[in-house]
DNA sequence: AAGTATATAGACAGGTCTGTATCATGTCAA
DNA sequence: TTGACATGATACAGACCTGTCTATATACTT
């Protein structure tokens, strides 16, 4: 059964990052981890000292599947700054309508550890303003007349999107529907014709 | 010192508020509560037999501060309703630059009890629906092209500002700078002159 | 074959959580 | 004065939390 270093790490990284995203942070304990990872609970502490190094872990882990969403959402415009704004809200709208989509892990970090030096904080903080400066960059390639406004009221939309996820979650219709148009007025009004 | 019926209460529920709102649900226990109010610990319990009925108690506190809010920001106005949007956003503008704001308390409610049938979770819910509907009527009043996208599109904007006022708090700018002129752009949009 | 690294199993310590029980105290009305 | 009532102070129960400790088992390497 045991398959070495880094296995049980793995384990462990999956089952925390499932009961995290849908029960909260303060909300899952050590424990439940353990139990639903099948491994002994010193493991757990071998590869993370503390509950906080497992959340930044998962947290990171978030940052890194996002990107990797992030970048297959624009793939099919390359060069087309101004599509691939058009093309990743409309991946937006798609991901944050589905029912599995919980929102945010970052705003939930966020909203469990207010405290700006707590770890969890700090990691999510430092997601928004990559997403913010990413958002700049494309507004900037694509000569918007205002790069940094539209980068913020698309950052904007963003949130509210995935704050709409997590509240409308079993509602029939969701807010989320609209995050797609919404962006490409913001967006189409950076560029008088 | 005793000031007779439902003053405790009151002192109770102005401290869990606070403390609610700037540490969150879960981080802040009742002997915190108990402590800072200083009431005993059973006078809570006979105003609030359990934690979950404090919780729901001060977000309908908070509920009823929010359209208090809500209503005068769009008090000038009057008769107006798409001047009515407008002040609404600059005013939340306003209010979520402001560093003591901490975000929105639904949105929070919402992610630390993430289980729909959550009494937290319900009254969350119900807020945001009821805001949704508010602005759908303020639309329809303004006669909006697309009344129903419009309030979606705007209430995106409204948990986005309050997201970032709880994520870039301590930060030097916020995107939250963007939301009345965001919001400034998708109701015009509606009015082909 | 022996040793080293990694894993399991489970008890345990010390703290915190919600909620309850007990008894004393102060106020106000009849 | 006496009784009703809201409250204060404090201990307590039982559960859960993070993190540690010990002892044992398994696999790979040399």
């Amino acid at each position: 059964m045991t398959k070495g270093t880094g296995h049980a790490r793995q384990q462990i990284l999956e089952v925390a990052s499932r009961l995290f995203y849908r029960e909260g942070f303060r909300a899952v304990g050590v424990d439940t981890i353990v139990e639903q990872s099948g491994v002994a609970k010193m493991t757990l502490y071998r590869y993370f000292p503390s509950k906080d190094d497992l959340i930044v872990a998962y947290l990171e882990q978030s940052n890194n599947k996002f990107w990797q969403w992030f970048d297959e959402s624009i793939s099919s415009h390359l060069d087309a700054p101004r599509d691939q704004l058009i093309a990743l809200f409309q991946a937006l709208g798609t991901q944050t309508i589905t029912s599995s989509c919980h929102g945010c892990s970052f705003q939930t970090a966020a909203a469990e550890f207010p405290e700006p030096q707590h770890p969890g904080h700090r990691v999510a903080l430092a997601h928004k303003q990559a997403v913010r400066a990413r958002l700049y960059d494309l507004a900037t390639k694509a000569g918007a007349t205002s790069p940094g406004a539209l980068a913020d009221q698309l950052l904007l939309l963003m949130d509210g999107a995935f704050v709409a996820a997590r509240m409308f979650n079993d509602a029939t219709t969701t807010p989320a529907n609209q995050v797609a148009q919404a962006a490409a007025i913001l967006i189409q009004i950076q560029f008088p014709s």
